[in-house]
DNA sequence: AGCGCCTTAATTGCATGCAGTTCGAGGAGC
DNA sequence: GCTCCTCGAACTGCATGCAATTAAGGCGCT
């Protein structure tokens, strides 16, 4: 039963591949923040090869949403809106209930005991960076995805899934993510217990306490603009109360 | 309210989006049948563009699985599984009673029309080829989900509903795509009712019907190959009634 | 005749070059 | 000092060229 089942539909050469994957990991793990530049000279350089490829790489990125492309313009991290990370959190949940009624009484031992040690890591991590912890909570969810051995399935989780990751960077605070390690273990419990409705249940209040707490209140309205996140440091700039040069710094994002 | 919402995620000139449009056109509307060969060259001509756009094209469409891109291969369209088709069917029976569910009762009367306007298209077109019938039935579910203005949820249902379109056409046999128009239209007074529950199990069966029709069994087991299709005519080849040349076949798929 | 090997034409993978557009810094004007 | 405008650098859009791989037809062999 080998879980390496993943993408038909990626042959091309796979360089493009090694490089949606890298960007996705870093994406995600907020070491290139919603917004933030990505040239594709830059990427090639980076990454040891031509423009060409880096393109392509980044438009496969844009076709799941995590990038950006605007005509003539340097390619974004995107910056999903308040509203589209809710959209994204409701088709998740379906889809993800969609997983575990697959699933239900239907792993082997092996899977089990491949989602313990996946939760185990989780557990290790929580020590580390934030970055790490939210990478692999989002990964147990694109594992049991995996388990269902529908690459369409799978491909739809795993977007929508990279996808409120990117979200819960833009709108989430600090981060207490033990309860969900927890949550993460019931569900792996009830999986194995075999009990749908259950398991069902249990998914959709994990994904709906993970989005709530995330996406409490459209806070940042617009969310993106640097004015929010500047506004606590405009009192400490070296010159009177005004705050700095607003203008300036709206085009500078 | 512009049902011009689209993909904000499609910049790359647009050239692309054509190509693109016209091959998932061709596809499904199966002038282009699973297998068809497409290469880079052929298409760059056929469009006037050079095969850095045809490709570019090609790997939107890989990613959206209707395209099969194999390593150092000409792109053939896909030819799903029927396992495939029936976890495609699954997760679109989710995704599209979730669209439903978010538009019963908050249809504005233009969405109304629209809507009409459009099964009565449908209705127009059954005289017409299969093709165009599909094409609009399958447009139907898209022209919904447009209007739950979750671009997220549009590219989804999109992508699942060509996807299995494509299955139809390969596991279904002539049609009768009328008790269709009748489930349309059905929908539509529900959605219009605004009763909730009715319009989601509305769609779920009148997805499943759509499913069972065209999926009622895993007939051509593996499907794609010839083989198969080829059986019932191996007795009239002219020869004995050996079946001819199986290996050239078989290469030749 | 049928089957397999080998040569050649087709096709992809990738990089690079050129033209057009955008970005951003610096200077003129208020 | 602040804003607006202008111009050079940076970047993208696209086509084309070259090397590597595959697909196909022709040859001799059985």
């Amino acid at each position: 039963m080998a879980p390496r089942s993943a993408n038909k539909t990626a042959a091309p050469s796979d360089k493009v591949g090694m490089i949606c994957r890298a960007l996705r990991r870093a994406i995600i793990e907020q070491a290139l923040a919603p917004g933030a530049k990505l040239p594709e000279d830059s990427l090639g350089e980076r990454f040891g090869v031509s423009r060409t490829i880096a393109r392509h790489a980044l438009g496969q990125l844009a076709a799941e949403g995590l990038v950006e492309l605007r005509r003539n313009r340097i390619a974004v991290v995107a910056t999903p809106s308040w509203q589209e990370a809710r959209d994204a959190f409701d088709i998740r949940i379906e889809l993800e209930r969609l997983v575990v009624r697959q699933l239900a009484g239907k792993l082997t031992k092996a899977q089990v005991a491949e989602l313990n040690a996946h939760v185990d890591a989780e557990d290790r991590a929580r020590d580390g960076s934030d970055a790490v912890s939210i990478r692999l909570a989002t990964e147990f969810h694109i594992l049991l995805a995996n388990m269902t051995n529908s690459p369409i399935l799978v491909r739809y989780v795993s977007e929508v899934a990279y996808r409120c990751c990117l979200t819960l960077s833009l709108y989430s605070r600090p981060h207490s993510s033990e309860c969900a390690i927890n949550e993460h273990r019931a569900i792996i419990a009830a999986l194995v217990k075999g009990d749908e409705a259950k398991v069902m249940s249990l998914m959709h209040s994990h994904l709906d306490s993970v989005a709530s707490r995330a996406l409490v209140a459209p806070a940042p309205q617009r969310g993106r603009d640097l004015l929010d996140i500047l506004a606590p440091y405009a009192e400490e700039s070296e010159g009177a109360g005004r705050v700095v040069k607003l203008s300036k710094v709206v085009r500078a994002r």
